[in-house]
DNA sequence: AAGCCTCACAACCGCCCGCTA
DNA sequence: CTAGCGGGCGGTTGTGAGGCT
């Protein structure tokens, strides 16, 4: 049986918004709200569309101070923070971005910044690589771990590492004083702002 | 010049959740 | 308590523009 649908197909018109359309909606909530409902807003507005329709073209393209264009290196950074932190709630994430909206915020992510990200993680896996090795042979670790670590890992697992030559440098060697040997000894320690699972649901 | 391909963005679909009667 | 409704949200698809062959 299944739910209704919240508007009679064939008596709704869809595909993309006329500029006469547009008028008509942005006029009609700046003067009444959305009176009530979103569902009667369509009918009580002389638009033959959907109500769902008419919300998602006010909050992405006709409410005030909507910001459209290209995203700053600065709102790329704060959206890759807090999608490692929340994962996909793009709802969430566009609160953070004055003038962007969900939607906005999720086409930038599927179309530029979850290439740059999987860019990142194999740059970086070549560069932890390296690196690990060099640290793992001064630890006289044997070739064993280090293949373990390495290769049985996924490429997700090294994405976690954005940062990772930095925090690889700025790990202490063994014997200088610090406490590398116990730092080195848990694996786990040095991947791990972000959990393995969350960086594989970021990029599969 | 024309056809094809890729990319970015707009819009739709359908599920989930909270509210209310 | 529960069923129905509407809003909100994330995933997906459609479309048009621009680049490439």
């Amino acid at each position: 049986m299944g739910r209704a649908p919240c508007c009679e197909k064939g008596k709704v018109k869809k595909g993309p918004w006329s500029p006469d359309e547009d008028a008509i909606l942005k006029s009609y909530v700046e003067t009444h709200g959305t009176a009530g409902t979103w569902i009667a807003l369509p009918t009580k507005a002389g638009l033959k569309r959907c109500g769902k329709s008419c919300r998602l073209r006010w909050l992405n393209y006709l409410r005030p101070n909507i910001k459209h264009g290209d995203f700053t290196e600065e709102e790329d950074n704060v959206i890759f923070n807090l999608y490692n932190q929340y994962g996909s709630r793009w709802s969430t994430i566009a609160s953070q971005l004055p003038g962007r909206t969900d939607n906005d915020v999720k086409n930038h992510w599927n179309t530029k910044l979850k290439k740059k990200k999987l860019f990142l993680a194999g740059k970086t896996k070549l560069q932890t690589q390296t690196h690990l090795h060099s640290k793992l042979s001064l630890l006289h670790a044997p070739e064993t771990e280090f293949t373990e670590i390495t290769n049985h890992r996924p490429i997700s697992y090294f994405a976690g590492l954005d940062n990772s030559v930095d925090q690889l440098e700025s790990f202490p060697e063994p014997g200088a004083g610090g406490d590398g040997r116990d730092q080195w000894g848990s694996m786990e320690h040095w991947g791990c702002d972000f959990p393995p699972d969350m960086i594989c649901s970021m990029l599969f």
